[in-house]
DNA sequence: TGCCAGGCCGGGT
DNA sequence: ACCCGGCATGGC
């Protein structure tokens, strides 16, 4: 994982090839930080689409909002956000992430917006039902940090075209990325987007045919077979 | 119909 | 330091 000259270069071809077939992503789709951070929780290995039917619900019962949450019984939370799946945890999840929002920064995303990155980073991690790629989906697209987020989708991709190993960790994914590239908060943005854009079309677990995906055009960039060595 | 979706935790080796 | 089962709904 060093910061060679082609890594940097292959990253940037990744990207302007999606972006190219892809267009702009627009994302995160929230109106504001705390629904995205909500949003972040519910949609944790879970399809989008049953992650925004629960934000909707909420926003529709009003209570999209930190108080309201906060106030809201943890069993009518977890109805409310049914369709997200897990919804006893995430429930839950949403809960310690409430309480650390207001115990520490009185209960306003804005006010969290100004403490630095790595502080939040560390705080975040250690909420109970808060890992990695969560924290920095709320770095990046509710808070507007230059992070990268890591997703399943962006490790299967980068690994079914050598440049990183199928057992590399969460950690050494995002430094490939931060070691390799500017760190723009737009740039971030769009980039795992794109990635998730794709993954949602062409690299989907099982699917077999990954040799459809538009990577494989980019130079050297190989397609392989989507060997799932973990058995399962 | 079974498998998958924008993970994470806790307990066991 | 890995590895695994559990958590749960809705779509294809």
């Amino acid at each position: 994982m060093k910061n060679s000259p082609s890594s940097q270069e292959t990253l940037e071809k990744i990207y302007k090839r999606l972006f190219a077939h892809f267009g702009p992503q627009h994302w995160w789709p929230g109106e504001t930080s705390f629904e995205i951070a909500v949003g972040a929780i519910l949609a944790q290995n879970t399809s989008w689409n049953n992650a925004s039917r629960a934000i909707e619900n909420l926003k529709k019962a009003r209570l999209l909002n930190p108080k309201s949450l906060r106030q809201l019984p943890i069993k009518k939370l977890a109805q409310g956000i049914r369709s997200s799946g897990y919804f006893n945890q995430k429930a839950r999840k949403l809960k310690m992430f409430l309480q650390y929002l207001q115990s520490r920064y009185g209960g306003r995303m804005g006010n969290m917006q100004k403490a630095a990155l790595p502080k939040l980073r560390e705080e975040l991690l250690k909420i109970n039902g808060i890992g990695p790629e969560t924290a920095d989906s709320i770095l990046l697209y509710a808070l507007h940090k230059p992070i990268f987020v890591v997703d399943a989708y962006t490790k299967r991709v980068l690994a079914r075209h050598s440049l990183i190993s199928w057992n590399a960790s969460y950690d050494e994914i995002q430094g490939f990325f931060l070691g390799n590239l500017p760190k723009s908060v737009r740039f971030f943005n769009e980039y795992h987007a794109l990635i998730v854009a794709l993954g949602k079309k062409l690299c989907h677990k099982t699917y077999p045919k990954c040799n459809l995906c538009p990577l494989a055009s980019i130079g050297k960039l190989q397609i392989e077979p989507s060997s799932r060595q973990k058995k399962k």
